[in-house]
DNA sequence: TGCATATGGTTTCATATGTAACTATAACGC
DNA sequence: GCGTTATAGTTACATATGAAACCATATGCA
């Protein structure tokens, strides 16, 4: 069987379109994780990474909030905005630098975490359920090679 | 080194959590390749994938093409009013059930596809290129096994 | 037929998101 | 110290997106 060939500007096929399928992939991914937390607490995926950037570091600035979560400082604003407003979020000013917030998780703000982490777990697990750990071990080396070129 | 264990409740690491590192992957890929054909024809990604669907399916309804695209039928009837008004994409009335639209590429849209459809081809040779051919044959098949379960 | 319901497609409205402008504070150079 | 420039963060505006209401046509069925 001769191997199909493709020019370059024949009808691409978006099924086999290698950023089309991650695209499609990762929105119904993210997605499905977005809609449990969204039911129950009303948070957006903005907002639950802005939390669970928190969790790992206590004290950051929005700033360093948006380096970690390669956001931009507008939409962490907005989501700091709305988990301070809910309570979940704690904001003082730096001492020596009243331009910089520092930012943590409240009580509730945990315990909100100790929800939701569980739940993004679950979602990550079930995706992994569905291969085998041949080809789990494959995936992250694979995902470690596309990320590594590509922020560019 | 005993294995570190990851407590459901534990803050969540996002730079290794999945769902959240395919999304960096894929909106960092299909925002390159849509600030391309941006710059070149002020295309938007939903605009570029009702062309590539019709670049293959001549005579589509809009429904179809929201079928095809996963887009939704609001999205699409955007996207072709502006394809339409470019005069890339050709529309006329289904003969026999006027509600329905039969839609195609015109000369113009054709032209266009010629020079986007091997833009968006080299960034997926780029971005396999970053991979070893055992990679991308663990890749696809990877791709292949979580998209088979996934769209539930 | 003629009414109820379904379907293709567009419009409306409310919300989300990105860019640029803006405010306040801090750092730098002299 | 004082004007210039940089930085943290917010606000304003313009555009994108999604859900629901809407219009037209078509279908099902009494």
């Amino acid at each position: 069987m001769p191997g199909e060939s493709h020019p370059d500007h024949a009808p691409l096929e978006l099924e086999h379109f290698l950023p089309y399928r991650l695209s499609i992939l990762s929105n119904a991914v993210s997605q499905a994780i977005a809609d449990d937390y969204q039911r129950r607490f009303d948070l957006s995926m903005t907002e639950w990474r802005v939390m669970a950037v928190l969790a790992r570091f206590d004290g950051l600035s929005a700033r360093e909030v948006a380096e970690r979560t390669l956001m931009d400082k507008v939409a962490v604003s907005r989501a700091l905005a709305k988990l301070v407003e809910s309570g979940w979020v704690t904001r003082a000013t730096h001492d020596g630098d009243k331009r910089r917030s520092v930012l943590g998780l409240s009580e509730a703000g945990w315990a909100v975490h100790e929800v939701v982490a569980p739940m993004a777990r679950a979602h990550e697990r079930e995706l992994l359920a569905r291969l085998d750990e041949e080809e789990r071990v494959w995936l992250l080396r694979i995902l470690d090679k596309l990320q590594a070129t590509e922020p560019k």
